[in-house]
Parts: structure tokens; C-alpha cells; sequence
DNA sequence: GGCATATACTTGAAGCTTGAAGTATCTGTC
DNA sequence: GACAGATACTTCAAGCTTCAAGTATATGCC
């Protein structure tokens, strides 16, 4: 691996750092879900999806999309949407254009069901990970870790509107009703 | 949730880092398992366990102390020793002074195992975390985790030895044969 | 136009994790 | 010294994820 003989150890900082990027990426999740789970009967994951709908254009997401963005596969996906689905918080609809292609679209139980939740998700994220971080580290953690991701997969870029679970006021007015251009297929 | 009527959603500094935040807690551990998984035949959590028996006194540690410093339930750290005993990598030893308790017990064989995948379990580590990172950016990133640690568990301290998979060399001299204090019970 | 290949999923089986019992042992208390 | 309750696991069942097909449609090329 290394073209000399010893491989490069970490020094004790870099140690400490990735032991808690470690911790911290196996607790957040499980301490963000128990409360999802408790208060919206939702993974992290699938309330991850509702807030992806909740925020594309006419609440409606090509289904690779979604697996895309959401860094899952599309078999993940696939069956989280049915468990979705039954619960009457998603629906599919086939694309006319390509009929391959699946749309999942939030229904109006669905959204109503996420602004129900969202405020104490947001909450929850707040008391988790913002509380005793200052702006400027919010910024430094920020830098460091796009650097991370450049390393793990170069060239992603966040979607404009994937969201990373509801952190903002669901927004009804824009994007639902009328003839605008449609977030699907 | 909120005293006053509307939860404090979060601004575009704190949005982009959550959604970075959450990416990298879901895109590293997979791509470093997919690693581990390709040459050495382990998940990162078994190879995690592996490493903290490996640096344990007498490469031994009770379930219940490898099950809390690996930040597991008892219940998944018993299956998976159940799996990593049937690998013959690790063996189960019963404590003669608390018969409730049970310590594992990292075999030679399970050494030899993970001295031989560390060194390009590290470049690895290296290259999707460390990679463009300077020390300032180490330096402030393991602070700004600490702070969030600290939001989701409080009091929690590191383990001296926990390792959070190896990460320098795997130390063969100190511990291992003569009548040293034991890690286990 | 027809065939090979690529794309967009869905499905099924296997494995892993989780949560809720169940078992054995220990500790404190009256 | 016996009984209640706490510990330290283990096991079972259910659910979720993943991996490997399978299906249907689209695209490119001759």
C-alpha cells in the first residue's frame, strides 16, 4: 500500500478527530431517528424522502432521483417507498414520457403529516448539533467536512433542493397547485 | 416546541452544514466498509471491534465495555462476536469472578487478520478523510465534533484505548504474554 | 426494422440490526 | 438467609438493507 515499507499512522490529532467523526456518525442518526420514530413513526431516512417531496416542484421526484440524492439505492428506495405508500404518505405514479420511469409523489396526508413534524425535528437538530456552536465553527465544520465528501465522492454537488430532512418552514404556497413546471420525470 | 408560536428553523450556513453533516455520516462508513469488506472480509464495525480487543490489556475486554466504547447494543455486539467466533478470529471466555459476565477474546489468528488489513485500512482512512485536510482544519473539526458529542451524550469521554479502528501500528510488545493486568473482567 | 445493450425500476432471498423477552447471576435489604 | 431488583448477557422474532436476479422500456447501430 505504501511504497515504502511502514504505512503512514495517524498522529494522536488526527487520531482524536476520526474517532469522533466516527461516533458522531453512528450516534447522530440513532439519536436523531429515536425521536423521529417516537413522535412521526418515521426513520430518518424516510422523513429524509417526505422532506425531498415536500420541497420538489408539484411535491413530485423521479424515483433514481430521489435514490440519487438521498444517497441510497434505488432498491432501498423502492421498498421504503411501498412501506410509504401503504401508510398513504406517498403515491407512484408511472411517467408518461419514459415509462420506465416512476414518479413518487407526496400526497396531501403526507405533507400534512411532515408539517405536523417538522417543528420538533428542527428542534431536535438544533439541541443536537447547533447548541454550544458558535458561526464560525458552523462554518469551519462546514468547510471540513465538504472537503471530506470531495474525498469520498468528487463532484457531488447538494441539490438546490434536497433539504437533509425539513430544516426550513415547509413551503405550501409556490409550487403545488398550478401549471408550474413539475419536479417529476 | 416552541414557546412562542414558530420553531427556530435553521439559516443557509446551518442548513448547508447539517446537509453536509448528514451526507458524510451516511457516505463514509459505507465507503470505508466497502473497503474493508473487498480485502479483509469485515464490516467496519467488526473490524472496529477487532482493533479495540487488539489494544485492550491482554486483547481481552468484557462484552459490555466493547459494546458501550463501540457505541453498540449488547444485543448486536453479541451477534456479531457470534459471527467473528465462528471466523475463529475471536473466542468467548467466561469471568470467574462475575459468572454473568463474559469477555471476548481477540484469538492470534484474529491478530494476524487485522495486522495484515490495517495498513490499507489506514490509506484508506487517509484518503477520504484526511486528504486536503491541513492541521488547522483537523484541529478545528475535532473540536466542533466534540461540541456536538457532547450535545448528543453528555459526559461521554473517549476511551484511552478505544481506537475507533487501528489506526497506527497494532502493538504486539506491551500487552499480550506475561501477567500484566487483564483488559477483561 | 431488428438486435444488442443500457436504463429504470421491482422483487426475492439472505443477512444484519433492533427491541422485547428470557436466563443466569449478583447485590442489597429486611 | 431469603426475596426483590439489578446486571450481564443471549436468543427470538420482526423489520430493514443489500445483493442478485428479473421485467419492461428505451436507445444506438448496422
Amino acid at each position: 500500500m505504501e511504497p515504502n515499507g511502514e504505512p503512514q499512522w495517524l498522529n494522536d490529532d488526527e487520531r482524536e478527530m476520526w474517532m469522533r467523526l466516527v461516533s458522531t456518525a453512528i450516534l447522530l442518526p440513532g439519536t436523531i431517528e429515536a425521536q423521529l420514530k417516537r413522535d412521526a413513526g418515521l426513520s430518518f431516512f424516510e422523513y429524509h424522502v417526505l422532506a425531498m417531496l415536500s420541497e420538489a416542484e408539484g411535491r413530485t421526484r423521479l424515483m433514481s432521483d430521489l435514490a440519487h440524492w438521498s444517497n441510497s439505492s434505488l432498491s432501498r428506495l423502492s421498498h421504503v417507498v411501498t412501506r410509504l405508500e401503504k401508510q398513504g404518505w406517498v403515491r407512484r405514479e408511472s411517467c408518461p414520457n419514459d415509462r420506465r420511469a416512476t414518479n413518487a409523489v407526496l400526497t396531501d396526508e403526507g405533507f400534512a403529516h411532515l408539517e405536523a413534524h417538522a417543528p420538533a425535528h428542527v428542534a431536535e437538530v438544533r439541541r443536537l448539533v447547533f447548541d454550544g456552536l458558535g458561526a464560525a465553527q458552523v462554518a469551519s465544520l462546514s468547510e471540513g467536512l465538504a472537503t471530506i465528501l470531495e474525498n469520498i465522492d468528487p463532484g457531488r454537488t447538494s441539490d438546490p433542493r434536497a433539504g437533509a430532512s425539513v430544516t426550513r418552514k415547509t413551503d405550501d404556497s409556490a409550487t403545488h397547485d398550478s401549471k408550474s413546471p413539475e419536479g417529476g420525470c
